[in-house]
Order: structure tokens, then C-alpha cells, then sequence
DNA sequence: TGACATCTTCTACATTTGTAGTAGCATTGC
DNA sequence: GCAATGCTACTACAAATGTAGAAGATGTCA
């Protein structure tokens, strides 16, 4: 299931919030793109034909929901990410990450204490994707 | 700039490489996908004309070579990805990465082995991206 | 009870992307 | 000198994407 941008943001505006109507995502988008009422209405109807969301009537008005979940929605992208342009192996994306992004001490710190963590609870391991 | 799928492409085999000509290229690609010679050099011209690479004769034939440097693309694609899926921000995106992507134990390893390393050179920081 | 506001469903249309064919010019091997 | 080969420049065209208007159904308030 792969999101192109506009998918994205009516999918953000309603992970944000579910089940919404398309009038209440259009509200939640008001302040960052500035898309017709019917935009709107099209880009639902094309993420319910994907499956990525659902559409039930509300007494008269449609409601929508997602499906497809945030974390799959990222999982998706960030593996399409690394395939096209990190050689395909999540490696090269945290060397670069590491190397390019120059994170604040901060956010290494973070990052640090983080790998802790999952390094203590490595057993458990899902598999992936 | 950004770059479309097929793109990369041909972007890829173009970094892993360069000067080359189309024919060189298309012997790179010709591995991942199977596309006709004019397809490539289509490409090619759509690449120069976003200035992504440039074209040059050598002699009677073209050879084409990155202007955008592989770095510099990902760093967008990353970019574009954060702002998208990741709220604008890389702390979810390494959140995520750590509690989703289930790194093996060595990915880890490396992972904390790098973050020492940067860790020790963090009084140069660049400003970023 | 009619005028306005809203919704929904369809249809439309420009642009971008993926993919490739055609035709003309040059190169080369006979 | 000419046929096969390969390259370049142009053109083409379907599908995906972004964006929205028109028309009909309905609710609502004076």
C-alpha cells in the first residue's frame, strides 16, 4: 500500500482523529493546504478504494476511518525509502543518519538511551515488515 | 529536487559509476529492470533538464555524470519522508526505527558503535541539511 | 414553502510519470 | 558504396496524481 503525498496528508489529518467526517478533515488541513471542499471528497474516495480507509454513513454523512494503521503506513514508506535510496539495507539509512544529520547531543543522548532499552528487551523479536 | 522512482534508477546506477554513457548505464540496469534503450536515454534528458546530472559529448556520443550528489539526494528523499510520515521531525523517525525495525542485535552493535564515535566529534557541528 | 447551505456522486482536466517507438545521422564491416 | 548497427532527437501515449466544478438530494431557518 503505498501513499502518494496528498494520501498522506488526508491520512494524517485523520490518524489524527478517527472517525472524522470529510468536513472535519477538511478543517484539521485548513492550515496547511488550501484544498477544495471536493478535493477533499476525491482523495477519500480514492484511499477507500485502496483500502486504506473506510466509509460508513453517519445517519446522512459519510464518516471515515483508517485502515490501514500509521505504523504500517510508515513501515511501508520507510521500506520503500531504503530500497530506492539506501542500497536497500536499513544500515546504510543509520550510518547516514548518524554521519549526515548531525543530530544535537540531545538527541543522541536519546538514541542512546533508547538502544539501551531495546537492547535489554532483544529477545523477543517479531519478525519484520 | 526530487526524484522520481524511476529516477533513482537510473541515479543509482549513475553514482555507482560516472562518467557513463547511456549504453553503460542501461548494462547496470539491465540486472534490475528491463527497460528499452530509449527509455533510458529519456530519462536521461529528463534528469539533465532538472539539472540532476549533466551531459556531455565525448566525441559523437553522450556521456552523462551526477551534478546532484547521492548525498545530497538522500538527504532530501529523508527529508521528504520525515515530513510527510514523520511528523517534520527525526525523533520519530528514530523512534519508530528502533521500536518498529527490530534491528539485530549487530545492526545494534554497530548502531552504538557509531553513536560513540560521532559522540566523541560533536564539537563540530555543521548546520544542517 | 421557498431560498440558502451542505452533502454526495460524477465527471473533467492538466501535469507528471513510466515506457517506448520512429526517423535521421554516423560508423563500420564488407 | 551500401547494408547493418548504434546513437541521438523527437514524439507519443496510457496511467497516476492533483485539483476541482456541476448537478442533484436534503436539511434548515425565516
Amino acid at each position: 500500500m503505498k501513499l502518494t503525498e496528498a494520501e498522506w496528508q488526508i491520512m494524517n489529518a485523520l490518524w489524527s482523529g478517527s472517525p472524522a467526517t470529510a468536513r472535519q478533515i477538511a478543517d484539521r488541513l485548513g492550515e496547511e493546504v488550501n484544498w477544495a471542499y471536493t478535493t477533499i471528497k476525491t482523495m477519500l474516495t480514492r484511499l477507500s478504494d485502496k483500502n486504506a480507509i473506510k466509509e460508513a454513513k453517519a445517519g446522512k454523512v459519510s464518516v471515515y476511518e483508517p485502515i490501514l494503521t500509521r505504523q504500517a503506513a510508515r513501515r511501508n514508506a520507510l521500506k520503500g525509502l531504503v530500497n530506492q535510496a539506501f542500497d536497500g539495507a536499513f544500515g546504510p539509512l543509520m550510518h547516514f543518519l548518524l554521519e549526515d544529520q548531525k543530530l544535537s547531543d540531545n538527541q543522541k543522548e536519546e538514541l542512546m538511551k533508547a538502544l539501551e532499552q531495546t537492547e535489554g528487551g532483544r529477545e523477543q523479536k517479531k519478525e519484520g515488515v
